[in-house]
RNA sequence: UGGGGUAUGGUGUAAUUGGCAGCACGAGUGAUUCUGGUUCACUUAGUCUAGGUUCGAGUCCUGGUACCCCAGCCA
């Protein structure tokens, strides 16, 4: 399914595009690049992005490449490297060629040497406090370095000496020559390379200088091709810094331009790295897949489909607003998906017993198994039909029962008569028993035979189908569940760890089908839809409820008591 | 303090480049329905501000205001 953007005529970038190809520019060329850093997994800001890049390049038949920012060594780890690509892949994009831009420290060493030799670099001697210092203040203009006007060839002389290992880390760096007056911070002499002796991901020990972003990053795109270079606002400031190196180089293409577009952020969701990296440093989430993680891993593990994911990106489009996104839209998405493609299955939560007072006894003194038929997606035909054992004693929801029915509550009443689904349709009696406190804890009803289809013969009409489980079959798997949904315990249950203590064989009666088969269906990863409670996700550990998923707003928001309370001591 | 950006219903995003302010989310009402879901119909509410140009301004001009980014040897 494809969902058009919400205006339909696109976004600033692709009518950027288009006037290029309408001049001609880059021959009608179009080519994109992802580029992250390995020092961290994919969020679902990173979506938005990664649905930009790709998605410019897919609509102008262009193509679009990963590419790692792997220029600094103390950041980056390889153990990002597959995740990333694994969950570029998982969101259902393919990139033509995965690079990293230190596949190209030659070429960007060489074409360092050539602008200090042309005098438009030199080796700065000053430590990092210095020049942050000597860069000025806003509104003030900078100082030029001591060293600023050393001769090239000694810049250059210094500069080859660091890359061959001569010097301390930190004891010089490259700095291009363009303007300590400029109003623009990022044009104030901007470092080129530091040293560094860490180890890096791809090149190991083999160079103690690292190009620094700035430095890297336009050249990355020039070498490799690239036309349209998408990134986020902050980086406005940059353009002329790329700009500057790209138009002093001898490019094997046409000069590639940035284009800048405001990062995605949500209501209740906590985006930043940063951040996210506290709550799993700190235990507050049990990883990076958590499923309360806007990672992408622990969206997939909540059960969102990577359509969910792809359709709200393109649906909220590229624009240069910093905005603030309500939740509710990507859900909105994500229920679209979940409705046309999840599995429905029937559980019940807060148990409430059932007894059919004429259901039928067997020859053998034990009540009947009556085998019902019921559709696994009403959206879907072709996902077919299951059984589901029904019998004389059942549990509903404690929420679908009320002695004392309000106006306008549609379900099961003393003298009520609803529909359980595929089944029967049934009639509560006046005989209710309760527990010592005044609680329900058991409701009769009586069953009527000829609605077996779930239709009345006389055409008589039910306001409400309810949901159902079978109680010998259920009784375990309900306790499980519920403790698995809530973490909470139920009174008199034995305790254990959720669902993996099922025994075997109650797990066929959760729902009438396998727990495992239900939750783990032959779509791994998707999202079962429990009737009416919600969707449910092989490892969450919440339902995605029809009107609110699981945040990390309370998470988030016990850290910073925490830290609050770490701070008072 | 200087520079770079951005302002359109509650939220987000369009407007053929000066010609009826549209779409989506949310909310509300009604209908349908084997789940109070889904589906369908309808309703709701907007151009930051003050001037100017024009037959006509979200769009052009002038002056304000608000918010975001920039002073890493991070990206």
């Amino acid at each position: 399914m494809t969902v058009a953007g919400a205006g339909g005529a696109g976004d600033f970038i692709a009518d950027v595009v288009r006037e290029d190809n309408a001049k001609g520019t880059f021959s009608g060329r179009v080519q994109t690049r992802f580029p992250p850093e390995p020092n961290g997994y994919l969020h679902i800001g990173h979506a938005k992005a990664i649905s930009a890049d790709f998605g410019i390049a897919e609509q102008f038949d262009g193509i679009c490449n990963v590419r790692f920012d792997d220029t600094n060594p103390d950041a980056e780890d390889d153990e990002y490297v597959q995740p990333i690509l694994d969950d570029v892949a998982w969101l259902g994009f393919t990139p033509a060629n995965v690079f990293y831009a230190s596949d190209y420290f030659d070429q960007l060493y060489v074409w360092a040497e050539q602008l200090t030799a042309a005098g438009l670099a030199y080796v700065d001697q000053q430590d990092a406090e210095t020049i942050s210092a000597q860069r000025g203040l806003f509104g003030r203009p900078g100082l030029d370095s001591p060293y600023r006007d050393r001769p090239a060839e000694e810049s250059l002389d210094l500069f080859r000496r660091m890359k061959a290992g001569e010097f301390a880390d930190g004891a010089m760096v490259l700095r291009a020559k363009i303007d300590m007056r400029a109003d623009n911070m990022q044009m104030r002499d901007p470092v080129m390379y530091r040293i560094r002796r860490g180890h890096h991901i791809r090149t190991k020990n083999q160079w103690v200088i690292y190009p620094m972003y700035d430095w890297a990053h336009g050249q990355s795109d020039a070498i490799e091709g690239v036309t349209h270079s998408m990134c986020t606002l902050e980086f406005e400031d940059h353009r002329p810094l790329y700009d500057w190196y790209l138009n002093h180089l001898e490019l094997p293409f046409d000069q590639p331009r940035q284009y800048e577009f405001a990062r995605l952020e949500l209501t209740h969701t906590v985006t930043s790295k940063r951040r996210l990296a506290q709550l799993v440093a700190q235990g507050l989430v049990d990883g990076w897949d958590d499923p309360r993680m806007p990672t992408l891993r622990g969206l997939r593990r909540r059960g969102y489909p990577a359509a969910a994911i792809r359709s709200f990106c393109a649906s909220i489009g590229v624009s240069k607003t910093n905005s603030r996104h309500a939740i509710e839209e990507l859900e909105h998405h994500v229920r679209v998906e979940l409705n046309r493609v999840a599995l429905r299955r029937m559980a019940v939560l807060r148990p409430l017993r059932l007894v059919i007072d004429n259901w039928p006894v067997g020859p053998d003194g034990t009540p009947v198994v009556d085998w019902v038929e019921v559709a696994n997606n009403p959206e879907n035909a072709d996902d077919g039909v299951r059984l589901v054992p029904f019998s004389g004693s059942l549990y509903i929801e404690q929420d679908d029962f009320r002695e004392d029915a309000p106006p306008k509550y549609y379900r099961l009443a003393p003298g009520r008569e609803v529909r359980l689904r595929g089944a029967y349709l049934v009639r509560a009696t006046a005989e209710v028993v309760k527990d010592q406190a005044g609680r329900v804890v058991e409701v009769h009803a009586v069953y009527d035979p000829a609605t077996r289809s779930g239709q009345a013969p006389d055409g008589r009409k039910v306001k409400s189908t309810m949901h159902w489980v079978s109680a010998p079959h259920a009784e375990d798997a309900i306790v499980n569940l519920y403790r698995h949904l809530f973490a909470a315990e139920v009174p008199g249950a034995a305790t254990g760890d959720p669902l993996d203590d099922i025994d075997p064989d109650s797990r066929e009666t959760l729902t009438g089908c396998k727990v495992e088969a239900a939750l783990k269906n032959d779509r791994p990863g998707a999202a079962v839809q429990f009737e009416r409670l919600g969707y449910f996700a092989p490892d969450a550990r919440q339902p995605m409820v029809f009107h609110r998923t699981v945040t990390l707003r309370d998470e988030w928001a016990k850290l910073q008591a925490r830290q609050q309370a770490d701070s008072a001591r």
